[in-house]
DNA sequence: CGCGCCGTTGATCCCGGTCAAGTTGCGTGG
DNA sequence: CCACGCAACTTGACCGGGATCAACGGCGCG
């Protein structure tokens, strides 16, 4: 699975210069949920001396089956959940951008899917103990944590949607609008442009189509003006309209708390 | 949506009487998955301080966009979650069965989905604040629940991949195991029958496809043996091969953990 | 220079959707 | 008691979105 993936986000740069406070995403995103003191802030900020782990592209983060020992917070680069069926189907199920925590360790258990990287990445690697530790002094950082699984969760239930009910181009259009809104979200890209790292193949495998019929479809969205997908970038240049194709509701991502940052900080 | 059930199931008499101690479902499942100690018990038994809430099948229990105002602890009967299109289609995304638990007031936000009665149903409403109390008090507790939506969540991404890459055939099947499965470990149904109180059309609501394949997916089952479905009731001659179909793997449901009781209780 | 990954396109097939028309069975009201 | 209504289930005919199979061009890298 080892391989070289040619333009390893452009933008890294600017990751690197987001976690020059090297927490800061994870606090903000924390935050946007469910307002953090003084003190809670300064307790994450702990995280700090957990180790920074790097990866190449395609490299197997956890594999199904494993026991994972730490949770992962993701520095720079894409990675995502997927499942396996015993034939050699598979499906995406979750992608993560930098910011992003996976807490699968954090109750222990064997991984009922496994995470692969996307593009180089670069993540905390943070002992269960730690985190728990940091729990049980600040509960509110523990209902932030359940905030984003309930996120996470919301997100899930989105692409079930999307599976489901969505046509193939229906598909693609929303996957492109969430990735555009949770990266202008997470401070990387516009909100009309972004990076997109992904293979035909890796959008596929999100979409739950066959390559080939991604990109037939991509080329129909082109034809459209719907989306421009270029040297590893994506561009939307009509973001209302390619939000009505997709019939894109923005509730699920639950990114309107910023309101309630008053209720608990000090 | 009202309408009148003829068959609401069966068992409910049985989950009347499981449910004598009103809350032991609940804490069956929490203590599977992190052990709880005498105290955590005790103090999960102050839920049965909440009030017990009794709908009609085919009721409206949230809807989409709603703030919901308590956390509901399923006593009797099943619900499901599902989201809609703009253009009426619509997707099932997660099934509520006796002892199951709703967190989306926890964290207060407007829903992303609605939730809605298969059958009638009864719940306890229960107050977030309680709840929260419940976990300051009982560290514990907090970490149960977490485990809880981690398993809701694992559930989600076994249906993305069954949405994303199985045949119909084989979805159903899926979905059918898991219920046998689901029910057998709360303590309803045995290992090759349980109660179904679903229509054909929820079942494609679940599966993601039209009542009209539905409807002939499950005469092939049923005339290759795979299951039976007659008078609200699901039968399952062979387990292992039905399993073999649906290429199940338990994995995803983490029912595994009793041993680990030992751990915390004392 | 050649191999392998990625993208692209054509030809063909089939699973599942759509439309339409029954049938069955239960609950309600005359 | 029967008539009616409605929801659930069933089946047939046809259609189409997307899968499958196959081939080819571009290009980055060893």
């Amino acid at each position: 699975m080892l391989s070289n993936l040619a333009c390893p986000l452009p933008k890294n740069i600017i990751y690197l210069g987001i976690f020059a406070s090297r927490v800061i995403s994870l606090k903000n995103s924390l935050d946007r949920f469910v307002g953090l003191s003084g003190k809670d802030r300064r307790a994450l900020e702990r995280l700090q001396a957990a180790p920074l782990v790097q990866r190449p592209a395609r490299a197997t983060l956890v594999a199904e089956g494993d026991d994972p020992e730490v949770v992962r917070l993701m520095q720079s680069g894409w990675a995502c959940r997927y499942k396996n069926l015993p034939d050699g189907r598979h499906q995406t199920v979750g992608l993560f951008i930098p910011g992003d925590l996976d807490l699968s360790a954090y109750v222990v258990r064997p991984m009922d899917h496994s995470i692969g990287a996307l593009t180089p990445v670069s993540y905390y690697a943070i002992p269960p103990h730690l985190l728990e530790d940091l729990v049980n002094e600040r509960p509110r950082l523990g209902e932030a944590l359940l905030w984003q699984e309930l996120v996470t969760s919301s997100i899930q239930r989105e692409w079930l949607l999307n599976l489901g009910r969505r046509s193939a181009l229906e598909r693609m259009a929303h996957f492109f609008v969430e990735l555009v809104v949770r990266l202008g979200a997470a401070g990387h890209g516009s909100a009309c442009e972004c990076a997109f790292p992904l293979t035909q193949v890796d959008l596929a495998d999100v979409t739950g189509i066959t390559p080939v019929h991604c990109n037939r479809t991509l080329r129909e969205m082109r034809q459209e003006g719907l989306v421009e997908l270029r040297s590893k970038r994506l561009q939307i240049p009509d973001l209302r309209r390619l939000k009505q194709v997709a019939m894109y509701n923005s509730n699920y991502l639950h990114l309107d708390k910023e309101s309630e940052h008053l209720h608990a900080a000090h």
